[in-house]
DNA sequence: TGCCAGGCCCTCTTTAGGGCCTT
């Protein structure tokens, strides 16, 4: 059985100086990977310097470090190379509502814009994996028993680990439906779905 | 200096409140 929706997607995770972009947060690192045809086919990592110093907080949350953000490109320098990569494709994220707000915002800056559609792996995981203790991603990876290091909260390594999770709940969407192919809208539509309906969507598959 | 958000989703709901996720 195909996936066709992962036969060319980017899976991004940006690592950040706090929460909102609004409130004058910015990006600090970008991860992603190119999945086509479920293969990791290319990689984007970079640190990039905001301009501002970050917290102790995330100083320890992350890994990254003031001093090795002072020998970064700045952000608008490497969202660039970031828009060049990305192209139109489609994007996936761990809340990826918090990704997209980023991603605008940086992007927004630069007059950089996409036509790829987001879709997020935490609400698809909230539909088909109902027994699972939380959704956050290092403990789905664990839930899943798949192989990790640990090393979460730096952006390529959770962006390697969200994409696959994503394979993997493809993977498992694929066994409970007869369609032939698990396509972009059935996982659009299934993360809006509301849980106790998510069977007999699935079902009609 | 210290603090900050927003979308989703559940329920003891919908004229609301609070937990879960992301950094």
């Amino acid at each position: 059985m195909t996936q066709s929706c992962a036969d060319s997607l980017i899976v991004l995770d940006f690592e950040t100086t706090g929460l909102s972009p609004d409130m004058g947060d910015r990006a600090i690192e970008i991860g992603a990977v190119r999945l086509e045809k479920g293969l990791v086919v290319d990689r984007f990592q970079a640190l990039m310097n905001p301009g501002k110093r970050v917290s102790g907080f995330i100083e320890n949350y992350t890994g990254i470090t003031n001093r090795m953000l002072s020998q970064a490109a700045p952000c608008d320098e490497v969202m660039e190379q970031f828009a060049n990569f990305m192209g139109d494709s489609n994007l996936v994220a761990h809340n990826a509502s918090f990704d997209k707000r980023f991603l605008d915002a940086e992007l927004g800056r630069i007059a950089r814009y996409y036509n790829g559609n987001f879709a997020c792996s935490l609400l698809l995981a909230r539909r088909i994996y109902q027994q699972a203790p939380n959704h956050k991603l290092g403990s789905l990876i664990a839930y899943k028993n798949i192989p990790s290091d640990g090393g979460f909260h730096r952006a390529l390594f959770d962006s390697e680990m969200t994409a696959k999770l994503w394979m993997t709940m493809l993977n498992d969407i694929s066994l409970m439906i007869t369609a032939q192919e698990v396509s972009f809208s059935l996982i659009q539509k299934l993360a809006k779905t509301p849980k106790n309906n998510v069977q007999k969507l699935l079902q009609a598959q």
